[in-house]
This record gives structure tokens, C-alpha cells and sequence, in this order.
RNA sequence: GCGGGUGUCGCCAAGUGGUUAAGGCCUCGGAUUGUGGUUCCGAUAUUCGUGGGUUCGAUCCCCAUCACCCGCCCCA
């Protein structure tokens, strides 16, 4: 028998009104906010993914999915299954040529994404996230509006009492003299480090930061390595940046912690970044999360442009909600005379009432039974109402009984 | 990629080395050829994730494999 593939869902009907309505909300609440749908392509070229997410990221390294179609030279022909959507719509802000639209130019979506990763609660190998990008605006005032949008909406979806975490990585500069001092503090240390963190420490120093290991935990509690951490390292302009952000966030009344060892894994992020997570996901708390990303646009060929967002994962989403019932039909129409049954549920269907009955012209008690289960009420037609011109309606929860015309139903 | 757990009907779930693998829900049929959601009766797993092995015999023992779950890593 032939299965749904390794991290691959089949969302059914039963689970497919909480996603229409996660939809829903989404969409009134970006469109609200003046951010316009984009839908783009599914997979992309895969240079896209490495320029755009990062040589060094996991994502990259090992979780994508990638293969190449046709063609002789295979730098043209590799193409990668998106496995996040920020790449594919800065491709298509360049491509497009939105960097001469008004600023700001905000986007939202919601697609699925792709990544080879062992599957686990709220990790799956097609899973989906909402995301929005805004570009064009470096003032402080965007980063709060994204992260106020993505609690806006968790809160709409039913959501309480979620904290946004915050962080300023800097700009590349400031960063890149951070690095080096916590590399240099490291430095006696390196032997004891865990393996993993003995490449981050030449590829990515930050990212030692949130090691999970205990030894290396350990080694950053020490007074002077932590010290070294937690220092203020951001420069003047970003620090700047950085406090008006947590000012807005103030006026909007965004519940915030600031969390220094907050790093985000994908390489574009610079300044802002946060995270949205939930103790109630297990390991995967981390609902939503996203950033600043000032040198993507250039790095992708594009003018330079500022820009900030945030993408959320949906199946972590749907964790957290609450699911609402399947509603019922409007009527279920019980009769053993079908071409009057068919007639009239088409009739029904055409006054925007839900309508349904039963092709197989079961005896009239196992209709009436199936319309008890899956209608708010039975349009009754047997041989008393033809000949008499009318309809008996029937109210299943009450068992109230009408004769009504047609024209009444 | 590395650790730990699980795998019996659509769903939940008992079970034991030996003739017919409990039960409940759902579904279907009947009691009831025009009035349901209560009740009663009946039907539905040549089969116990898959493939091997041990054994006179295995759903229950062993090995492998696959899938799912829980951690690590990373991310949404």
C-alpha cells in the first residue's frame, strides 16, 4: 500500500475548518494592514536558497530538498523545494521590480514549505507558515509593527498570554567586533567545547550561543565568558535602532522580554530578530519568528533596500487553537420519491442554503436518521405532499413539524 | 545523523507459544415499506506494520526493515 510520504500530512476534513479559518484571519487581519497576497513559485532556483538563506545554515547544509531536471549544466537545472519564503519573495520584489513602488511595499503569504528534517511533533517535512515582508523602511516603527502583526494575529486566532522575545544582532559590523571578542574569550575553552560548537565557533560564533549541551551551557554561565556575552555590543546607530523598537513596542502595548542569547539560525538577519513561542508545543515552541534583513535584497542583486518580517508555522498553529465543530446543513431533504428529492435540494442550493440527500434511496426512518445527524432540518416530501402542494420541514433538535410552500423554505 | 519508546479492524482497545483473536465506538442491515437522535438483534480482522528465522506450532520468542511518537540538533 502506497502511503502519504515520511513528514507529510493529509489534512482532512475534519481538521479543514480550523485551517480555513486561520486562513481567514490571516487574511483580514494583513489585508487590514495594507499587506498585499503574494503567491510564489513552490520550488527556485537552488543558488536562490544559498545566497539567500546561507551557506552555513542547516537549512541549506542538509535539509533541502533538491534535485535537477533536464538540461546539461547542472548550476541551471538544480532547483530547490522552497524551504522558506522569504528568498522566493525578495526574488520576486527584484524580479518585479518593486524597489521603484512606494515605499513601503508589504507582502503576505501562505504555502507550504520544504525540509528533509527528521519529522516530530510539530516538525513535518511539508509544513506550512504565514508569513508577511515589509520593504523600504529602516525606521524603527516597521520592526514593531511586524512583531505587534504576528501577536495580533495569534491573539485573534484565540491565543493569550504569548511574550514575544527580542534581540538586536547588530549591524555586520558591530557584529563582526562582537564576534571576535566572544571568540577570543572562548579561545581557552575550546578544547571543552562541544563538537557542533567547535564549527560554529570558525562559522558562526553567535550561534554557540544557544547550544543546548550542558558543558558548553556551563562554560558560558562563567563570570568573565558571560560577561563578554551579555555586554552591551551593538554601536551607537543600532543601539539606537534597537531602543526605539522596544519604544514602539511600548506604545503599542506589546508585551516583550529581552532575551540576548536569542539568535536566529538563517544568516540574513541583522538588528531586530524575535521569536513567539509556546511552552504548551514541547521542543518546537517556537510559533513564529523573523527579523530585520537589511542586506538581503542587495545580496540577491537588488537595490539596496531594508527590510523586516516574520513567518509562522501553522501546524504548531494549529496546536495551540482551539477546534470548532462541522456545521451543519441547512436541510436534508428525506424522501423516497428521488426526482422530487433532487429537484428540491438543487432548489434549496439556489437560495444559498446548504442541501444534501440521500442518492441511495434508503427506506424513509434510516433518511430520516442520517438527516438527524448532519442537518439542522428535514424537507419531508412523500406522496400526502405532492398530492396536497406542499413541503413538511422539520426541525431536528426540536422536532417541530411545518407545512410550508416552496417559496417558504 | 544519534539516543529511547511503540506498532492488534476506519477509531479506541484486551489478549495468550497450541482448535473459532475479547469488548466499545463508527459503518451497514433488521425489529420499524411515512417520522430520527433511546432500545434490541445481526454483519464486518483467513489476521495481529512488513520480511525473514526459532519451533511440531507463533499475534505473542529472535533478527531485520518500515512507520509513528519522545528527546538531541536545527527551525516555524
Amino acid at each position: 500500500m502506497i502511503k502519504a510520504q515520511r513528514g507529510t500530512k493529509d489534512i482532512l476534513p475534519e481538521n479543514i475548518l480550523t485551517w480555513q479559518r486561520i486562513e481567514k484571519t490571516a487574511r483580514e487581519l494583513f489585508q487590514g494592514a495594507n499587506y498585499k497576497e503574494i503567491r510564489t513559485p513552490i520550488f527556485e532556483a537552488t543558488e536562490l536558497f544559498k545566497r539567500g538563506v546561507g551557506d552555513s545554515t542547516d537549512i541549506v547544509n542538509k535539509e533541502m530538498y533538491t534535485f535537477s531536471v533536464g538540461g546539461q549544466n547542472k548550476d541551471e537545472s538544480s532547483i530547490t523545494l522552497r524551504p522558506e519564503n522569504t528568498a522566493g519573495v525578495v526574488r520576486a520584489f527584484i524580479e518585479h521590480g518593486f524597489s521603484r513602488a512606494s515605499v513601503p511595499v508589504k507582502f503576505w503569504y501562505f504555502g507550504p514549505m520544504f525540509r528533509y528534517e527528521r519529522p516530530q511533533k510539530g516538525r513535518q517535512r511539508q509544513f506550512h507558515q504565514i508569513g508577511v515582508e515589509m520593504f523600504g523602511v529602516e525606521n524603527p516603527s516597521a520592526d514593531a509593527e511586524v512583531i505587534a502583526l504576528a501577536l495580533k494575529f495569534l491573539s485573534k486566532m484565540g491565543i493569550k498570554e504569548l511574550v514575544a522575545e527580542v534581540n538586536s544582532l547588530g549591524c555586520p559590523k558591530c557584529r563582526d567586533e562582537y564576534k571576535n571578542r566572544i571568540k577570543n574569550a572562548l579561545k581557552p575553552y575550546l578544547d571543552k567545547l562541544c563538537d557542533d560548537c567547535k564549527v560554529r565557533y570558525e562559522k558562526n560564533p553567535l550561534r554557540m550561543l544557544d547550544c543546548k549541551n550542558e558543558g558548553c551551557a556551563e562554560i558560558f554561565e562563567n563570570e568573565e565568558i558571560k560577561n563578554v556575552i551579555l555586554a552591551d555590543f551593538i554601536c551607537e546607530e543600532c543601539l539606537e535602532h534597537y531602543n526605539s523598537v522596544k519604544k514602539y513596542l511600548d506604545i503599542l502595548k506589546v508585551k516583550y522580554k529581552e532575551n540576548k542569547m536569542l539568535v536566529r539560525g538563517l544568516d540574513y538577519y541583522n538588528r531586530t530578530v524575535f521569536e513567539i513561542k509556546s511552552d504548551a508545543l514541547g521542543s518546537q515552541s517556537a510559533v513564529a519568528g523573523g527579523g530585520r534583513y537589511d542586506g538581503l535584497v542587495e545580496m540577491l542583486g537588488g537595490e539596496k533596500t531594508p527590510a523586516v518580517g516574520f513567518a509562522l508555522g501553522v501546524e504548531r498553529l494549529y496546536e495551540l487553537v482551539e477546534h470548532q465543530e462541522e456545521e451543519k446543513l441547512d436541510y436534508f431533504v428525506v424522501s423516497n420519491l428521488q426526482d422530487k428529492a433532487i429537484e428540491t435540494v438543487q432548489y434549496l442550493r439556489d437560495k444559498e442554503k446548504s442541501a444534501d440527500f440521500d442518492f441511495q434511496n434508503r427506506k424513509f426512518g434510516k433518511q430520516l436518521e442520517k438527516a438527524g445527524k448532519i442537518a439542522k432540518n428535514a424537507v419531508i416530501i412523500g406522496e400526502d405532499e405532492v398530492s396536497g402542494g406542499y413541503y413538511t420541514v422539520k426541525n431536528l433538535e426540536t422536532g417541530e413539524q411545518k407545512k410550508l410552500k416552496l417559496s417558504e423554505l
